[in-house]
DNA sequence: TCCGGTTTGTTGCACATGCAACATAATGCG
DNA sequence: CGCATTATGTTGCATGTGCAACAAACCGGA
């Protein structure tokens, strides 16, 4: 009774094997240039384009990170002046978060860099139909 | 000028997320069967179905994993002893890795948990067909 | 043959992460 | 209301990972 197709087997190993080592290309291209790591571009940009201020959890939710390590991932941004935590007036528990001037200024400055090395690791080895093709694909594992 | 079409982001954005969500899952449903964490499963594979013996060098370019890194977790696979380091004849460097008996009788038993868990993450959410437009995409990235 | 450069593998150290336990606040049910 | 349950966020500890430096062996040209 085997439940798992043999193409199944193959994507899950294509993916196993490819993600981890595209996110490292892209990781090492950032850090080449004494940019911080790709997560917290990822803060910093979902708080940007967020527009208002965001609750920790839906933060959260919305890049897929586990609560304890975003914790401790805005503590460093928090640090560097990066975001701001606020108190939440609707719940006591939470804080809202909102990006800084500083922060909008780092992303700007990361994002050329950013996004040669996906254009390097991903958009020049895949056709345009085939990219919209993966990125569906992707999001109907969600 | 950018380098970077709106698709491709896309794309990158999806792996981004969606890549190291379901390994979680997977890891997860591992762990939950009391079982070692997913390198260990591929490792084992690795050298099980190679058949003979691999250099430490090889295994590392298979599972696009960096030496240093490769180096302790095989630490740890031959102190529980699933696998064994023999001096390399041709280079006295090297080691050959195989995998014992113990290793294949573990990757065995892990193995229904782990395809039930690829089977709910992934391939019961995308058609045959799908799952194997996918697996082509993501190997054009290597 | 010799010697510089490369390849292979390991390790000390700093940092990041997962887990479990915790603190505090909100929610909902009797 | 009162109290158990759930939700949100943090933290101590053990473990895993990246980096840079290292050791040792190999290779190749002069």
């Amino acid at each position: 009774m085997q439940q798992l197709s043999k193409t199944g087997e193959r994507a899950w190993i294509a993916l196993l094997r490819v993600a981890p080592h595209l996110m490292e290309t892209v990781e090492a291209a950032l850090k080449a240039e004494g940019f911080p790591p790709l997560a917290w571009y990822d803060v910093l940009w979902e708080l940007e384009r967020a527009g208002a201020p965001l609750r920790q959890r839906d933060l959260g939710e919305r890049l897929l990170v586990a609560r304890y390590n975003l914790s401790r991932l805005l503590d460093r941004l928090e640090t560097d002046r990066l975001i701001e935590r606020q108190p939440c007036v609707d719940d006591a528990r939470g804080f809202m978060l909102s990006i800084t001037r500083a922060g909008k200024a780092l992303r700007q400055k990361m994002w050329p860099v950013y996004a040669e090395a996906i254009a390097a690791a991903l958009d020049r080895k895949l056709t345009t139909a085939e990219a919209d093709t993966l990125a569906k694909l992707l999001d109907k594992l969600r």
